[in-house]
DNA sequence: TAAAATATTTACCAAATGGTTAAATTAAAT
DNA sequence: ATTTAATTTAACCATTTGGTAAATATTTTA
């Protein structure tokens, strides 16, 4: 490597186009000749810094998605109450959501196209959430059930409007500025859903 | 058209195979010649039968979901109390779930793919639920929120589970046995819930 | 049964696509 | 300045894929 500086523009270059056209077609409708127009450069520049389609896909995606369990391992590490620790963990899902509103639907487009990716995720921090959540749970503080039962729920509270937002604005008629309100209020809404589902 | 019988019975092979490709591997991964292999004959005869992969697709997807959604209707029109018909609806989500669990993410996949067809989607039965829920709202029996949060809380809780089930497996190390269990108590679950989130 | 209509298969094509190769250009090192 | 290494481009290729045309088989009709 020669010149470190104009590589790593050349490459991040790619990985911003990358990422858009991903995020935009899914894995099967990207296409390398889009996310090389996209980037300003020839295809083949694609391939000579990421070999494969599949390789700058996974780059981006482990990336992407690890960076954010390992938010929710460090938030479960912290010494803090209960349900202070759940607001959190909403607050940094809902940031999340509103600067990257396209993060679920490319997780479940994943899911469908490449298994073997899911595979690759870090597990601690939900698992360490877990754990969190059934010790709760025997001290009587929130409803005894199957913690996957509420992780799920906190989960599909927050990312449901984002994921069916298109469907949603078709079926209610609504206009963009009135379904972004709706997102903006889903934090709050959110945390008060979770506070009656979990009292005993 | 001779040969009815016959005929409805390929169209129908067709449609079988070409729905479990299609939910399998999503429109763009879905392949003609493997639906073809799928139901036993020429990849020829699925373009006889139904001119090209879209409108296959078109025809299967707006069927399925379209169904669906007039249920919804059905259901929002009967006579009932609002807790009871709630729970009707929860039934009818988790029921069609467990039968066809990967209908979520074909959605969330033809949103990214064609949301065109998206448009093509029946309004009615989740406008009327969204009058309902207003309506009781006004009355004072349930939290004053916009109705969209609590639609989108109801789908979201009762989806969830099916749609994070992959990654669940894996970043929790469950079999399927268990996870299933999951899956069938969850119904019983979402009910009391919303109750809990609907609570004023 | 003959021919007309319909259903199915075989063989093929044009376009698209991920990927490669080799040449050209640019930058770094000596 | 010349060599060496890194980067970029242009041209090309093999494969895949949706789709078609024409031949063949089957069923219906007259």
């Amino acid at each position: 490597m020669v010149n470190k500086e104009l590589t790593l523009d050349t490459e991040e270059k790619i990985l911003q186009a990358a990422t858009k056209v991903f995020e935009r077609d899914g894995y099967a409708g990207a296409r390398m000749q889009v996310i090389a127009d996209e980037a300003g450069m020839n295809k083949a520049l694609l391939h000579y810094y990421f070999r494969s389609k599949e390789k700058l896909f996974s780059k981006i995606f482990l990336e992407k998605y690890n960076k954010f369990f390992s938010t929710l391992s460090i938030l479960a590490d912290q010494e803090m109450d209960f349900f202070e620790k759940i607001d959190k963990v909403i607050d940094s899902y809902m940031e999340m959501l509103i600067q990257n509103p396209e993060m679920p639907s490319m997780l479940i487009n994943t899911i469908t196209h490449h298994p073997e990716l899911i595979q690759k995720l870090n597990t601690e921090g939900a698992q360490k959430m877990r754990i969190v959540l059934q010790s709760e749970s025997e001290k009587g503080n929130i409803i005894a059930v199957e913690s996957l039962q509420i992780l799920t729920s906190v989960v599909g509270l927050c990312i449901m409007p984002f994921l069916a937002k298109p469907i949603a604005m078709h079926v209610f008629k609504l206009d963009m500025d009135f379904y972004q309100q709706v997102l903006l209020n889903r934090g709050p809404f959110v945390k008060k859903a979770v506070r009656a589902i979990l009292k005993p």
